[in-house]
RNA sequence: GGGCGAAUAGCUCAGUUGGUUAGAGCGCCUGCCUUACACGCAGGAAGUCGGGGGUUCGAGUCCCUCUUCGCCCACCA
């Protein structure tokens, strides 16, 4: 039996679908500890793509670690659940969709509401499950029977129930006030999605004269097209050049009437000339100076960002700009001030401005009213949570980022005057007193609950965001809290994500999971780097700088792409790829992919598919060196890779039973999936194929001793299998295949729920299996003198081996060749020696001169191979001093803490623990350390 | 204006309580189509760990400072 020499990546796509057809991705509910079962759940959701979307490279960069973590935990044997789905996204869907209109020359209000969202619908319903189909290709493995999506009934009732539970406990309110508008789209936008953008401006400088007195005030402002709607000039009332100012009114220019001069803290002396306009109705802190003082708020720019009054304007703005852009019209007025001289000086003026994070377009500041959440009491559980280590943020960095925002959090404006999205659940009737205005209800209301009258629902959709923060909940069935899925699978456990979201989006369904449920929707956070450029630039559509995972799936495979993220994400590090060179970037996994499924071949090849001993029932002694090197070397490598993706969840208690935190000890370690990658390659490639493989070519051959060969043909397939186990989660599609094939294979069985290995109890004393490196060092040292000297490959030698001895005041460290010589150890190194580096070992006593000499004259007949591992003593030894005394200097004072009550007694109890476990640790390195100062420096 | 991060081989990056000779992949040089693999094998060259100062027996790792790049936050018109 034998296999193409190359694995074929469009195999993948049957693998995936034999996984679907065997259910592996379903999760059951019924097997949750929590609801009586015999698993515990490890639960992930997937950050919902957008609905319109199309499969970009950071959709790998945030599904393939869930996807390998989603996988360790399968094979850990937990009920793994990874739940899918995809968001409505508001604004950004309602943005394609009007494009998509204006081909045809229309825009969303010429063909209403009803047609839109209609269109929109249907949209939706036809690339919806696009992107998730896309997602399989990279071998995402969600349970794809709970496909979630934001604007589903279930979901939206779920947003429903949350609106109404924050209204009635006072957590939303209407307010009017100034919001971000955005005049492309039409509609408000909350605090985070008006995004600062560096920008270099004019400041300009506008004399406003003081009525009744041929003084002027000078006042500055970037923004000269809202002075129309001024109602005021502030000085700070301590400044004194300017209090005495309070009260009097100046003359506005060009609309010609006269205004107050207030006092107020808000004007800065130092900046500008200090005194400033108040332009209530168009900038967020003169809105609050205008309600200080009483002031009214006059509207000029209307909602496109045009010049036009509203209410109350009394014909502020001028013939001249009327429906001018807002852009067109501050040039227009900066130059009308300039002819009548009020225009004092213009200078650049650097300074951030607000732009939507849809569109662009600079956003407005807007007098109108919204609905907000009220969310400085949703923060304090959420900071608290992350205080008290129930939930850990990766890489660790981002906490300060959380904090920061959640101890400044702002009031969430809601309200978006868009089509596209959940309708505000709040209705209002004309009919009753105001009181009875307003009405929120769970369910549709077609007639008012209090005087039956005709009610109309409120115009206003709620943010995308709104749904999503819920999704940890809503997706497992929340509200209904009996619920299997709910009490199944929640609180999840990791959450993976890109940090830009940290605000819109993983803080506030902490914030949602505290205040819903009263826990955490998950313990762990983990933050991904973003993909750039061989330039360091962002990679995005509009720079067309992308890599397009398909592309790659198509040309290297699936395995390939998710090995080249894998390998290359360090923790929350941004990944450089070379979107003009796909090749270079993808070739190592490539290059790994087709090593694995070598190894594989050579093992169909040598060792055949007959039913294979499992290596605990091989007998100690029939083991070789190499067999027990082999075997530990795995076990070193699961110990790693279980190191490298850390504990599966907490479980040090918290207050009550179903809440628990990390420890100390805990928190920042695990998820280093990079080094799981590391680890398993280097087993696999550096040491199962470039060394085991190798060194046992012969007992495998024909003509072997039929038992021994079967030795080492069981310790392969063993060694190979806990590989291949290690590997699944990083390049599930070739491990599966290759796991197929092994001898020890079960019909039926898949590597995506077997077992993730553990490695053996008693892996302490690997003294045989040390024995083995000798042999390493050996073929190392021959085959470098072999290069060096340009012996042919072909040409088989003779080389002796020296014993150490002192000379020069150096010793050997490692040297115990001849200690194991008698119990046959130095017969299956002399054989390993001959099979990797061609040569003859012969050891001697002493360097036979003549056998230097031949050695020079003529090579490749005799070589005489010093061992490695020459070692400076005075340098080691005092280096070897130095340690011991610092960590004699440590354990005192280690010791001493401990010693001390109050510490014991008060400290919490897992890092008393802990201070502990480092006592024994240390002692035993002191007494390492001890013992080889004894032998290396006598005493 | 505040805060954070990065700087290690030509390139992309590891380097977890300070501790043997700082590692990997790609690239480069030499030799090999050795019966699993040239998407491979063997050997090799290459790093004053951004600069300076400090703590220590010992610093890529801790402290201070400077330089360069990047990110986040912020109501200074």
């Amino acid at each position: 039996m034998s296999l193409p020499d190359r694995f074929d990546p469009a195999a993948e796509s049957k693998l995936y679908e034999r996984w679907l057809d065997a259910g592996s991705f379903r999760a059951d509910a019924d097997r949750s500890t929590r609801i009586g079962g015999d698993r515990e759940p490890f639960t992930i959701v997937m950050p919902p793509p957008n609905v319109t979307a199309i499969l970009h490279l950071g959709h790998a960069l945030d599904e393939v670690p869930q996807d390998v973590l989603i996988r360790w935990a399968r094979m850990k044997q937990q009920e793994a659940l990874w739940v899918p789905g995809t968001d409505h996204a508001g604004i950004a869907t309602q943005n394609v969709m009007e494009k998509a209109i204006a081909k045809d020359g229309k825009t969303r209000f010429d063909i209403g509401r009803e047609e839109f969202v209609r269109r929109t619908e249907k949209f939706v319903g036809e690339t919806g499950g696009a992107i998730l189909r896309q997602l399989r290709a990279i071998g995402v493995s969600a349970d794809w029977t709970r496909t979630a999506y934001t604007f589903s009934p279930e979901l939206s009732r779920a947003v429903r129930e949350a609106f109404a539970r924050l209204y009635e406990e006072g957590l939303i309110y209407r307010g009017h006030r100034v919001i971000h508008w955005c005049p492309r789209c039409l509609t408000s936008l909350s605090d985070e999605e008006a995004e600062f953008e560096e920008e270099t401006g004019a400041l300009y400088q506008i004399a406003y004269p003081v009525t009744g007195s041929n003084a002027k005030l000078v006042i500055a402002t970037t923004r000269p097209e809202t002075m129309l709607a001024d109602v005021a000039v502030a000085v700070n009332p301590k400044d004194k050049r300017y209090r005495d100012l309070v009260g009097k009114t100046v003359r506005l220019p060009i609309v010609d009437i006269e205004i107050p001069i207030i006092g107020d803290d808000y004007a800065d002396p130092e900046f500008g000339t200090g005194v400033v306009k108040i332009t209530p109705a168009h900038d967020m802190n003169d809105f609050e100076v205008g309600k200080r003082h009483n002031l009214p708020a006059p509207i000029v720019i209307n909602e496109h960002g045009e010049m036009e009054e509203e209410a109350d304007a009394d014909g502020r703005v001028p013939a001249f700009v009327r429906g001018d852009d807002r852009f067109v019209a501050r040039k227009k007025i900066v130059k009308r001030l300039q002819e009548i001289g009020a225009l004092v000086k213009t200078e650049q003026h650097q300074h951030a401005v607000r732009h939507c994070y849809r569109c662009d377009t600079v956003v407005e500041p807007r007098l109108s009213d919204q609905w907000f959440v009220r969310m400085e009491p949703l923060a304090k559980p959420a900071l608290e949570g992350l205080r008290a280590g129930a939930i850990r943020i990766l890489p660790q960095r981002w906490e300060g980022v959380y904090v920061n925002w959640l101890e400044n959090i702002r009031d969430w404006n809601i309200s978006r005057q868009l089509w596209w999205g959940h309708r505000i659940p709040v209705w209002y009737c004309k009919d009753c007193d105001p009181p009875y205005d307003v009405h929120v209800s769970r369910t549709e209301l077609t007639e008012c609950p209090h005087c039956g009258g005709p009610v109309r629902q409120d115009e206003d959709v709620l943010d995308t965001w709104f749904s999503s923060w819920l999704w940890p909940l809503s997706t497992l069935g929340w509200p209904d809290e009996k619920a299997e899925d709910f009490r199944a699978f929640y609180p999840t456990d990791v959450l993976v994500s890109g940090p830009d979201i940290i605000f819109f989006w993983v803080s506030r369904m902490i914030m949602a999971g505290y205040h819903f449920t009263g826990r955490a929707p998950y313990h762990t956070v983990l933050f991904h780097g973003i993909a750039r450029d061989a330039q360091h630039r962002k990679m995005s559509k509009s720079l067309g700088n992308g890599v397009d995972p398909l592309d790659v799936v198509r040309l290297y495979g699936a395995d390939a792409l998710r090995w080249t993220l894998v390998s290359g994400m360090g923790l929350g590090v941004d990944m450089i790829l070379d979107p003009d060179d796909i090749e270079k970037t993808f070739a190592p996994g490539r290059n790994f992919v087709t090593k694995l499924w070598n190894i594989g071949r050579f093992l169909l090849e040598k060792a055949g598919t007959a039913p294979v001993t499992p290596v605990a029932e091989i007998p100690r002694e029939k083991l070789q060196r190499v067999d027990e090197w082999i075997l530990w070397r795995l076990d070193v490598a699961i110990a790693e890779c279980d190191a490298a993706l850390g504990p599966l969840r907490p479980t040090t208690p918290l207050d009550t039973a179903d809440r628990v935190r990390w420890t100390e000890e805990e928190r920042y370690s695990g998820m280093r999936l990079n080094d799981l990658a590391e680890t398993a390659r280097r087993f696999v490639w550096n040491e199962l194929a470039d060394w085991y493989l190798e060194a046992i070519k012969g007992r495998l051959a024909e003509g072997g001793d039929g038992d021994d060969a079967e030795v080492a043909r069981a310790v392969l397939v063993h060694a190979f299998d806990g590989a291949l186990r290690l590997l699944h989660p990083v390049v599930p599609f070739v491990t599966e295949a290759v796991w197929q094939q092994l001898p020890s294979h079960v019909e039926g069985t898949y590597l995506v729920t077997a077992e993730w290995p553990e490695k053996r109890e008693d892996i302490g004393s690997p003294a045989r299996a040390q024995e083995f490196e000798v042999a390493r060092e050996l073929v190392g040292a021959i085959r470098q003198i072999r290069a060096e000297n340009s012996v042919p490959p072909g040409k088989h030698i003779d080389a002796f081996v020296i014993p150490p001895n002192e000379n020069g005041g150096t010793r050997m460290r490692v040297g115990d060749v001849f200690s194991v010589t008698g119990d046959g150890a130095f017969g299956e190194i002399a054989a390993i020696v001959e099979r990797l580096a061609r040569a003859t070992l012969t050891v001697v006593d002493k360097a036979p001169a003549a056998a230097a000499a031949h050695a020079v004259t003529n090579v490749g007949a005799s070589l005489v191979v010093p061992l490695a591992g020459l070692v400076d003593v005075d340098k080691e030894c005092s280096r070897l001093r130095g340690e011991l005394t610092s960590l004699e200097k440590q354990l005192e004072s280690l010791e001493s803490r401990l010693a001390n009550e109050k510490f014991v007694s008060k400290a919490p109890a897992d890092v008393v623990a802990g201070e502990r476990k480092k006592l024994g640790e240390w002692n035993a390195r002191r007494q390492q350390l001890r013992d080889k100062v004894q032998t290396l420096c006598g005493g």
